[in-house]
DNA sequence: GATCATGTATACGATGCCGTATAGATCCCA
DNA sequence: TGGGATCTATACGGCATCGTATACATGATC
């Protein structure tokens, strides 16, 4: 049994890498062999076809984005403000090539023409949110408001990765910084 | 000189419509012909390339979501207050194919790989923005919270569209309301 | 009604990607 | 060191789309 100078988690590695560049119309798999300088001559070994590559991304991904990230910042304990600061940390490192938000727009997209990939997105919005909820109820009584500042919270997020805009009274990030303290409080 | 069956206007409509189902990615010159039930024989006499048509649907896009709506709010007058529902009324009731999300979203998506739609992407944000701290400027003194209403209020809006989320104690729409209710205070 | 400009259909070669088939290379293990 | 499993390169036919070239259709104008 010799070792796979390509096995299947480089294919879907950089399946991924493609679809945050791309989007998923540039997960092309002769184009993958290309970038792992190989031709597309053992894909068809680990995969039927080439959305077979693409529904294992989505469960790569799926996993990587709620319980991986969840679970490395529960693991380092501390109170619900501490474990949104840190969950704010790792997710804004970038470390990685899944929590790299370019992945989580593209998906976004393609969920909104293939009825899978949305049902799959929306498990993770509920996760994530769930989640978000969790910390905030920790130290604020008032439901509404865990509603209220969850979804802002994630909201912003989101949208800092996509709108451009640039040219307010204030640096749009110190503006988002201001929103988060008043959260906090 | 016979009026043209498919004149100009309808190549761009149909491609803002593929690029709003289907990402710039779907915007193929023949399936655009096909659609419009001719084939792509007259497509070059107005456009250069499908890239020329790209372009043009860019620019469409752009005057009718900055100024086109904006204009249609202050035409209608009202103070700040009035406007403001007057704008979410346009843009939520989806009227038009531009003022539709999707085409939103898909050119946020083609801006991350291509500098000259992000430069575009960027004018348009600036422009809403813009708007917005304008509209809330009116009723609201301190800079700071008017950049915090506008970024939150423009923020929200994307990810309504965006966020999937369905299994909170509140539904999403119901927390929406409830921000937008504060911020008019 | 003939002319002419303009829009349209059709045919073409080129390119990029798909999925299959087959043969060669490589490494583990006996 | 040879057998066998597994990965890889190459070649193939097929399909979709590109942009070009050319001939046909149609309506305005004289």
């Amino acid at each position: 049994m010799a070792a796979p100078r390509t096995p299947r988690g480089a294919w879907i590695e950089q399946g991924l890498r493609a679809l945050s560049a791309g989007g998923p119309d540039a997960v092309r798999v002769e184009v993958l062999a290309k970038s792992l300088g190989v031709t597309k001559g053992g894909f068809y070994g680990y995969f039927a076809d080439r959305y077979a590559l693409l529904a294992e991304m989505l469960k790569v991904w799926e996993h990587e984005v709620t319980d991986e990230i969840i679970g490395r910042v529960e693991a380092a304990g501390g109170d619900a403000r501490q474990r949104l600061t840190r969950l704010r940390a790792i997710i804004d490192s970038g470390a990685g090539l899944l929590t790299d938000f370019s992945t989580d727009l593209a998906i976004r997209e393609w969920a909104r023409r293939d009825p899978a990939v949305a049902a799959r997105l929306r498990r993770v919005d509920n996760r994530r949110l769930d989640y978000l909820r969790a910390l905030y109820r920790e130290f604020c009584p008032d439901e509404d408001e865990v509603e209220v500042r969850s979804l802002i919270s994630y909201s912003l997020w989101i949208t800092s990765h996509l709108i451009a805009a640039d040219n307010g009274t204030r640096d749009p990030a110190e503006v988002r910084q201001l929103i988060r303290e008043r959260f906090m409080a």
